[in-house]
RNA sequence: CGGGGUGUAGCUCAGCCUGGUAGAGCACCACGUUCGGGACGUGGGGGUCGUGAGUUCGAAUCUCGCCACCCCGACCA
């Protein structure tokens, strides 16, 4: 390709709206330009890069045998109201009218379409198992996009749907399209933590999420420094914390605190030090409880995991935060001054706060807290549980090492839907018995756009982007270098081109015929992983200068045979 | 959804407070010089100042409405 005709939409200066590094990147190396907020159009550079991502799924799925079928991107309302999703989608569902006033969803997944397909089409068990994926646009209403692709609401998607008569067989393929994307993964030249995640709302007992780990990411993964064991920091269990309740050292007192409505207050205008605070939450209790709220205690430096909380038999579902004036009435002080002492609800406390001795909390009346408690002398033992997120040390929950924290921007997501969709559309096939099976589900996502912006958020310097090969939108740059003026260069640089195409390397050709200083910091903003010079001083010895957009060091090779060395240095 | 901010040339921004002929740098076009790490000179094109009302002799500037975009928050005891 040629940069004269490619055309390259770089930029000297960062767009205002951008971010985080990779949005600036993708803006300024021309790649994105966005229409409107979190819609973005893909120039012919950034395509490139998108379909090398594509390409990589698309090949590994069919690899796996699993069918690509491609799926409107419209659909009707009538569908999502069969699995009540119309209205439970929430806003993040944009909903549009035809001209009659029918009423339509721009997909932002395709369980309903793909059920309704497969319930129309597929009878037998014999028919099963079934994959179908698709790559394809997804629309998302999000409440705030943000970081350009990296969350936008148009984005590319890869969706995988498989159908079963059993859990077995559900299970079967759930493990292999793990390791599919296992595979994906890594010859996207990223890296990546495949970590248990939250089957949430919808049900199932399988879930695993795969991230690119990158420090800016969204989100924060929990893995063992002395096993396999990974997780998202929202579902990561915390083994229970070794050792045995501390002796009271200090006597129980009550203590006049106006300026403290907050455990940071506390801790800086009393001397307290944080990790000897309790903060008490106040909940709504499960239906049919005795008690209208639980109260849950957490360290003071500690926060509460809503989706731990919300598994408690005790808690309602969704976990649902008393309000103040709830508060007031039940307890008679303000959210800033609970505490367990007194305290006439039932109450769970975080593992770690069931060792804690000698701590404040506050006194069940407004401004008063109490000092130096100490359970079972001042209040009886609650029950325990582990309800806070999991912190960098906290002991692994398989028994093995101490987690540690990282970042990660989550680019997959496998789950086991079990038969969620399938029943409530009605979706079933005979089975060898002669009778009706609902069909077991499984649904995995790859967020394709995402990955993009990810594999830069990854790679990434002062310069501009590093591609990883495998994803780069050229292999190779070919700069000549006052080519305008010397006739021997252009021709050598144009022959160079013409063998490097024919050898089948992508090379981008930048007969721009522009200053050598603009050419290199374009290539290197652009982020093509290798480098080509032709310049009169190296035609005059005979060898091209060659070198890799991670390197700071120019290399040699010989201009006799060049193609053939060039090919040597490509992945 | 709540809070904050910004809309002026393709981009980054100044001008607005204190109303009076719309600016800079980069980018773009022409010519010349230059040519191994974002050159220079000369000349030039390009903006109904987001939008609608209002105040005023006169509005980018003041007032009100609307729209768009950006940021923060929606784990708080």
């Amino acid at each position: 390709m040629k940069a004269s005709t490619f055309h390259l939409f770089t930029t000297r200066e960062t767009p205002a709206e951008a971010e985080i590094a990779s949005h600036q990147l993708m803006l300024r190396s021309g790649m994105i330009r966005k229409l409107t907020s979190g819609i973005y159009t893909w120039t012919p550079m950034g395509l490139r890069v998108l379909r090398k991502v594509e390409a990589i799924v698309r090949d590994e799925l069919d690899k796996a045998g699993y069918l690509e079928m491609l799926m409107p991107a419209v659909q009707p309302a009538e569908l999502w109201e069969e699995t009540g999703r119309w209205e439970k989608f929430g806003a993040q569902l944009l909903k549009i009218q035809d001209r009659a006033g029918r009423h339509y969803c721009f997909g932002p997944t395709h369980e309903e379409v793909m059920t309704d397909f497969v319930r129309n089409e597929i009878r037998s068990y014999k028919q099963l198992p079934i994959t179908f994926y698709q790559i394809q646009t997804k629309f998302r209403d999000e409440i705030r996009p943000r970081f350009g692709v990296m969350r936008a609401r148009e984005f590319l998607m890869k969706d995988a749907y498989s159908f079963h008569i059993d859990h077995a067989s559900l299970d079967e393929t759930y493990w292999e399209m793990y390791q599919v994307y296992s595979r994906i993964f890594t010859r996207t030249g990223l890296k990546f933590r495949s970590v248990e995640a939250d089957s949430g709302a919808i049900g199932g007992n399988q879930s695993h999420e795969f991230h690119v780990l990158a420090d800016s990411g969204e989100d924060s993964i929990a893995f063992s420094d002395q096993s396999d064991y990974a997780s998202n920091v929202e579902l990561a269990a915390i083994a229970a914390p070794t050792g045995e309740l501390a002796a009271a050292t200090e006597e129980l007192r009550t203590v006049d605190t106006p300026d403290a409505h907050s455990i940071d207050e506390l801790v800086s205008g009393y001397g307290v030090a944080i990790d000897k605070t309790v903060k008490t939450l106040i909940v709504h209790a499960a239906e049919g409880s005795a008690a209208e709220f639980v109260a849950l205690l957490v360290r003071g430096d500690r926060v509460l995991n809503e989706i731990k909380a919300e598994r408690l038999e005790q808690v309602a579902t969704p976990l649902t935060f008393a309000s103040d004036e709830e508060i007031h009435n039940a307890v008679g002080a303000s959210p800033g001054s609970l505490g367990p002492v007194g305290l006439t609800l039932p109450v769970i406390a975080d593992q770690e706060v069931a060792l804690m001795s000698d701590f404040a909390t506050g006194a069940n009346s407004d401004n008063q807290h109490y000092f130096g408690v100490n359970w079972l002398r001042d209040v009886e033992l609650p029950e325990i549980a582990d309800i806070r997120n999991a912190v960098e040390g906290d002991n692994s929950p398989d028994g093995k090492g101490k987690l540690q924290l990282a970042r990660g921007i989550e680019v997959g997501h496998i789950f086991q839907l079990g038969t969620a969709y399938s029943e409530s559309m009605n979706a079933v096939v005979l089975g060898e018995d002669g009778k009706s099976h609902v069909m077991h589900m499984g649904c995995y996502g790859i967020g394709v756009s995402r990955i993009v912006a990810a594999a830069i958020e990854q790679n990434h310097d002062d310069r501009g982007i590093s591609w990883p090969e495998p994803i780069a939108p050229f292999q190779l740059a070919l700069l000549p270098m006052n080519a305008k003026k010397s006739h021997r260069v252009r021709e050598a640089a144009d022959q160079l081109y013409a063998d490097l195409l024919e050898a089948g390397v992508e090379v981008l050709y930048d007969d721009r015929n522009l200053r050598p200083g603009v050419m290199f910091n374009d290539i290197e903003l652009i982020g093509i992983p290798h480098r080509v010079v032709i310049g009169e001083r190296g035609l005059d010895s005979g060898v091209l200068e060659y070198r890799q957009r991670n390197n700071t060091e120019n290399g040699e090779l010989p201009l006799e045979g060049a193609v053939a060395a060039i090919l040597e240095k490509l992945l």
